[in-house]
DNA sequence: GCATGATAAATGAC
DNA sequence: GTCATTTATCATGC
């Protein structure tokens, strides 16, 4: 009996479940369209929080996630990166 | 005003990573992350238990049992505070969640 | 099997 | 000291 005893900070990463398609739509339209400067105020992340129906925490570590991934591999990310920008474009158009 | 301080950040690490808006890149080879042993754990939370700070005489003695550095057992007690404080606050939540969906 | 979200070490601003 | 981060690692989803 191996019985992993990880005392897993009230074991969160366990029942971890995927954010809704909305959520990371509205998560990636924000990240993709402040790529200079990826980093969301407190306030930005409040809000993100609210139409995404998730936690500031949560935010914080999508975008710390995000960012991290995105530096290591642009090249994977450019499509998606693409996809994001024409959104935005058509969105100032409109 | 809590975002100053990030503004401030972004100005600094200008240096590196500058294309891409990302902060403090690897400046200077950082250290890699060590993930510390079960023993270790133990001993660092039973001694985080008895208080939450560490006087600079135990944190020596700890480091030496535990082959850590003193830094590296300064910065978990610092670490280990912040995850006291998110378990704290989650559990807030999560009572005001569990109450909302019980009554009325 | 990697994608993804959460956590654990480590850094730096303040 | 706190705290927002970076980075690697972990655990799970699918």
């Amino acid at each position: 009996a191996v019985m992993i005893l990880r005392s897993r900070f009230l074991d969160a990463r366990r029942k971890r479940r995927n954010f809704s398609k909305q959520a990371t739509e509205v998560l990636n339209e924000y990240f993709y369209s402040h790529l200079s400067n990826p980093y969301p105020s407190e306030e930005a992340k409040e809000e993100l929080a609210r139409k995404c129906t998730i936690t500031v925490s949560q935010v914080s570590n999508w975008f710390g996630n995000k960012r991290i991934r995105y530096k290591k591999n642009i090249g994977k990310f450019q499509e998606e990166a693409n996809l994001y920008a024409a959104k935005t474009a058509q969105a100032a158009v409109s | 005003m809590r975002n100053v301080r990030t503004a401030y950040v972004m100005t600094v690490s200008a240096y590196c990573c500058a294309a891409l808006g990302l902060q403090h890149g690897p400046s200077h080879s950082r250290k890699k992350r060590q993930p510390y042993s079960k023993t270790q754990i133990s001993s660092l939370e039973r001694e985080y238990k008895a208080n939450n700070f560490i006087t600079r005489q135990k944190r020596e003695n700890i480091a030496r049992d535990l082959k850590l550095s003193d830094r590296q057992v300064k910065i978990w007690f610092q670490n280990r505070r912040v995850k006291d404080k998110k378990i704290k606050q989650r559990e807030i939540k999560d009572n005001q969640q569990h109450h909302q969906t019980t009554e009325l």
